[in-house]
DNA sequence: ACGAAGCGCTACATTTGTTGTAGCATGGGG
DNA sequence: CCCCATGCTACAACAAATGTAGCGCTTCGT
């Protein structure tokens, strides 16, 4: 990767907080890992919707994600398909539809979910305006 | 455009939340809001890097990041900045320095973190075994 | 005092990602 | 048979991220 020696010279100036024996940039591992899953465009409003439906078909996912363009969406359905993150299922019902829903993986990511709704009503909505009608 | 109408009634038939007479994908404007926010390629780890070290210089926050390109970093901080989560400030001190660290509303992201960073500990870094698919 | 070096960036060309619009294959309904 | 909806894919155009270079400033070594 790089060097985050220097980083941590700096930290142990700093209020760094003690970290495990690992000593490296490992420390934060778990969170850019996941950073890097979460910080894409459409991740975190795809699991939402999800989250909330239950299960959706492409194209109902497309017109409550507000019109993302198709390329996009599937591309990033497919990844998170691959990372286990969502499922899709051909139902091969009447008419032939195509649904996507969460994993287990995915549904436990609603902890994230809540957390950012609750900090983005905080500080995110409550000043601004009323989209909440609740 | 397309038509979320489908998407409503889909909505529903489903668990869906009650959603106000607007009738359209702004029902989940509070997340959509935050994960326009958090959705940004190096936003979460950012807020990670500063939540630890407590504040941040520019150099170090990095070679923290692992050598994001300083465009990106500049251009990240400017605008986490103008959305109240990040403060920079500058010491006048011996060396003159450049300080970031975070806002209140910064800081009250840990929440989120905090999730990211037990689903990821769960889901990424133990079990890299199956997906179960639910 | 002069040059080198570190810091906090900015500039610019290249690469990557996202968007808009079109279109294809499949199946159903008129 | 034609036309439409669904679930995508294709492709050009635009935007964002990257790599590398460099600037202005200041401090340090000599």
């Amino acid at each position: 990767m790089n060097s985050p020696v220097e980083a941590l010279d700096y930290v142990e100036d700093c209020s760094a907080p003690a970290m495990g024996p690992l000593g490296d940039s490992r420390y934060l591992c778990s969170v850019e890992e996941a950073a890097r899953i979460v910080g894409q465009k459409w991740t975190l409003q795809i699991v939402n919707v999800l989250m909330d439906f239950g299960e959706c078909r492409f194209c109902v996912l497309q017109s409550a994600l507000g019109g993302v363009n198709p390329s996009t969406l599937s591309a990033r359905l497919k990844k998170l398909e691959e990372e286990g993150i969502v499922a899709r299922e051909q139902l091969s019902s009447m008419p032939p539809h195509v649904v996507y829903r969460l994993t287990d993986m995915g549904s436990h990511l609603s902890g994230v979910i809540n957390e950012l709704t609750s900090w983005s009503r905080t500080w995110l909505c409550a000043g601004i305006a009323e989209p909440t009608a609740s």
